[in-house]
DNA sequence: TGTAATGTCTCTAGTGACTAGAGGTTCAAG
DNA sequence: CTTGAACCTCTAGTCACTAGAGACATTACA
C-alpha cells in the first residue's frame, strides 16, 4: 500500500489530478488510513496507468469512462471499445488535416513580412485583416 | 450603423461571442442607442473580421490583443507581429507532429481488434493498459 | 519521546474561449 | 398601438485540469 504521492511519482500523474480522477469516477474511491489519507495498491496503479495512457492518446474523460466500464466486464462484447478508438482516430485525422491547412497559410503569411518594417505595411497584419489574401479556405 | 445581430450575420461570429470580445477588450466598446443597444459601423465590422480570421488561424485572444495594438499604431515596428505569427506557426507544427504520432499508434491499436470479441481479449483495451505494447513514444 | 519537515486533506477559485439560460427591455413592422 | 423578434445584463456551465489557503497526518531524525 502506498500514498498518493508515491502513486503520483510512479505514474507521472500529478496529485491533484489523481484526486480529480477519483471525483470524476474514473478511479474507485481509495482506501483511507485512520488519518484519512488515501492508500493505493497494484490495482489502483494499473488503473491509473490505463487512464494516463488513454489521456496521452487524447481520449476524453468520458471515453475513458466507457473504456473502463468495459474493462470491468471482461465478458462483454468489445465493440464499443473499438468504436471509441476508431472515432478517436478519425478525430485525430481531422485535426491533422485542419492544422496542415493552417500551417500552409501561416507559412505564407509569415514569409510575407520580415518584421523590419512598420505596422502599416506589414503583410502579416494585412493578411489577417483581409481574408481575400488567403490562398485557400482554412 | 447596424445592430449586433446584423454584425453577427455579416461576420459569422455569434452574438454572445461579440459581447465576450468586447468584454475582453478586443473590440472597443460599441456606441449605444438611447435604449442601450449596441450599434456598429464599418470600422467595427473590419475589426471583428480581423479577430475572426485570426481566431480561425488559431491565434489566442492574448496574441490577437497584441496584433490589434500594433494595428492601431501603424508607425510602430511590426517585429512583434511577425514574431507572433512565427510562434503560432511553430505551435501548429508541434501539434501536427504530436498528432501524427498519435495517429500511427491509434491506427495500430484499432487494427488490433475487429470489435467482434469480448473485452477480455480486446487488443484496444490491452494496449491502453500496457504502454509496452506501443511501438514508439507518444 | 519531541520536534521539524514534508506530505496530505478539503474547499474554493481560476484557466481559455466561449455557450446556455433566466428574466427583463427595446426595436421595427404592421 | 400592439406584437414578436431582437436586444440587454447577469450568472453559471463547459473541459481537464491547476493553484492556493488553512488545517491535519506522517515520517525522519535527535
Amino acid at each position: 500500500m502506498f500514498s498518493i504521492g508515491e502513486l503520483s511519482r510512479r505514474t507521472k500523474v500529478k496529485v491533484p489530478t489523481i484526486r480529480y480522477y477519483e471525483e470524476m469516477g474514473l478511479l474507485v474511491e481509495a482506501e483511507r488510513t485512520s488519518g484519512n489519507q488515501r492508500r493505493y495498491d497494484k490495482a489502483g496503479l494499473e488503473r491509473l496507468s490505463f487512464i494516463r495512457h488513454a489521456r496521452d492518446l487524447g481520449f476524453s474523460i468520458e471515453a475513458i469512462s466507457s473504456l473502463i466500464e468495459l474493462q470491468d466486464h471482461p465478458d462483454r462484447s468489445c465493440e464499443a471499445a473499438t468504436d471509441i478508438a476508431v472515432s478517436q482516430l478519425a478525430d485525430v485525422r481531422a485535426k491533422i488535416k485542419r492544422l496542415k491547412l493552417l500551417e500552409k497559410e501561416l507559412t505564407r503569411i509569415s514569409k510575407g513580412c520580415d518584421g523590419h518594417g512598420i505596422s502599416e505595411d506589414c503583410y502579416v497584419l494585412a493578411s489577417l485583416a483581409d481574408h481575400e489574401l488567403c490562398e485557400r479556405e482554412h
